[in-house]
DNA sequence: TCTGTATATTCGTTTATCAGCATATAGCCT
DNA sequence: AGGCTATATGCTGATAAACGAATATACAGA
């Protein structure tokens, strides 16, 4: 009971349900999260530690970035919350508001990709021959 | 969204979540709920005023016994918690043991029961012509 | 090796939560 | 009305959680 236990502990703060809510569209580094929610480091930081220690989150290091994605089966609670997550996401109007924030920064490449790195589009910016002419 | 963060609060706590789960076998009052958990009437009372508050329990009186039941369709998280509390009441020792007393406790009369009122049982005691001889 | 970027972690402070204890309210019964 | 029982609620201290700001670590690239 005590992982179950866990499992609404990690979710009953705000910010950390809202990162659920977006890692349910796939996973995310931090700088991701903070664009989108537009929160200090620091603080995103410390609520993704919350919610991997809980066991609702695992992560994965790609060289700078650390990806976090939702965890599953680690207990009876995390199991119907993860439902819970797919289900209400598409009927709360701020959980909606995230989600297209986070397309929207993506597809202008304002945050790191998980492919092509955030250094190689700085440097095709400074390279953008649009720009090279100017003072 | 707020509604469903209320839900994850109340049962972020373990003495919440165990009368989330002896609920799910029956409505009951506050002086049963004490007896199963074996802890103090303001502690029980209190938790109970929370998890109301939270839309997570309705109450009904009836004389002097306040009766406490699950609550449903106040919010989406809500919806899934209760199929939570059902599917896991049978996994978890603790909550089983805590069913058992409560079975056991209304089985021997030695807590408050609906219908036939806590204060006719002891009159019924009093008068047992077992005890009538004993001086 | 040095620099810059992404992430984690520490520190101090503020705020929220929980417990125990005592007291208040409310309904039955005589 | 008065006493008894069930329940609710104030109060206070202890503990935990959350935050901002600053610092530490870890990796990539020159």
């Amino acid at each position: 009971m005590d992982k179950d236990l866990a499992v609404f502990k990690a979710c009953s703060d705000a910010t950390r349900l809202r990162i659920l809510f977006l890692l349910t569209e796939r996973e995310l580094c931090v700088c991701e999260i903070m664009a989108v929610l537009d929160m200090p480091q620091g603080k995103i930081s410390r609520h993704l530690a919350v919610l991997k220690q809980y066991g609702l989150l695992k992560d994965r290091r790609d060289g700078v970035w650390i990806y976090y994605a939702l965890a599953t089966d680690s207990s009876i609670a995390l199991k119907y919350v993860s439902v819970y997550l797919v289900s209400a996401r598409q009927v709360h109007a701020r959980v909606q508001a995230d989600l297209d924030r986070l397309r929207g920064l993506a597809s202008e490449g304002k945050i790191c990709v998980p492919q092509p790195s955030m250094a190689l589009l700085q440097v095709d910016e400074r390279e953008d021959p649009a720009l090279l002419g100017q003072p």
